[in-house]
DNA sequence: GTCTATAATTCGATAGAC
DNA sequence: GTCTATCGAATTATAGAC
């Protein structure tokens, strides 16, 4: 038994300081020093754990929407579900850097795009399926995304007041009844 | 009269050649030196007219939405001529490189977050409120930027394939419910 | 107006002592 | 496992010749 912590430990701390920096600056401007720093540790212990920088950011971007089964929730209740679901997601307790850095990264960063289409592939598309059925979910899936992700955009990325200022209750009357449309499109 | 281009024309060059790399790169990667090779001039040169890259980088945020006067369009056809026209500013001819640095960049920079904030304040706000009266608009101006910004990350920064495999005709048709049911929510 | 040369930083990564 | 020292590369920005 040293005084020292343990290699998970340390390993844990390195993630959990690279993902706040990488959420709050992105992947160019968070340098390994400042990581380490946060981390209370020597620079090259990062290199040692993660390999080089890449791989660090590589394994920050891991994300799990933790989506419940789309499937047993009445189909009337599903928009406000879904956005209720993220809107908890993301603003949760503790915040949720993973999601964060994806989204983040993922607009300036090919890598993290590449990883934003596979978690929206793995866990989103087979979700809205098992709700919708494989017809309509796919039909229907782009169009839920843009809204889902427009929200973190427009609320949690670029802060624009009119979508700041309305409480969690708010977005989810708001945006429940355009998701609904979506879902199931009035004859015309 | 000598071979050399006028201050404007080289200006106009560097402009260009910025914008298509803080759009394709983001603020960050993108080096003076870079810039002045696509603009083929010297890297001073970029320096001598814009003062700084954050200064070049200011002047690329400019954007013009060119929004008509919603105040005319006749309130059932609002949510498709709002689609309609966001789709043919993304994808018209030239592409619109102002457009995609500031949202691209408005997602890491905070600078470019403000002007974006900006934009939406002079821009949006006052055209929706030609068309809804400024109350309505108000309300759901933050919930129709949700849905508009929401379809230009996830079709062109994004590119999540079940956006991307819609053509411009099928995005019109199957936002613009979406966007009639936020901008008049059914009782409930 | 345009270019050369270079100053002054900063960063990722490596080698090696302990 | 942790740290010191440093290399090599890249960048913004400036000074000054022509």
């Amino acid at each position: 038994m040293t005084g020292r912590r343990s290699s998970d430990q340390t390993r844990a701390a390195i993630l959990r300081a690279a993902r706040e920096r990488f959420a709050a600056q992105g992947y160019e401007r968070t340098t390994i020093r400042t990581v380490a720093a946060d981390a209370e540790i020597d620079p090259s212990m990062v290199m040692r754990y993660f390999g080089s920088k890449e791989q660090l950011f590589d394994a920050a971007l891991a994300v799990d929407l933790r989506l419940p089964d789309l499937g047993s929730v009445p189909a009337g209740e599903l928009p406000a579900v879904l956005v209720r679901h993220f809107v908890e997601r993301w603003e949760g307790e503790p915040a949720d850097d993973a999601l964060l850095v994806l989204l983040r990264s993922a607009v300036t960063n090919e890598q993290a795009a590449a990883r934003m289409r596979e978690v929206f592939a793995a866990q989103v598309a087979p979700a809205l399926a098992a709700a919708l059925g494989p017809e309509r979910a796919a039909r229907t899936a782009g169009l839920v995304a843009t809204q889902l992700l427009g929200l973190a955009l427009t609320r949690y990325l670029l802060r624009l007041p009119a979508v700041t200022s309305l409480t969690p209750d708010e977005l989810v009357a708001g945006l429940s009844p355009a998701l609904s449309a979506t879902l199931n499109p009035p004859r015309g």
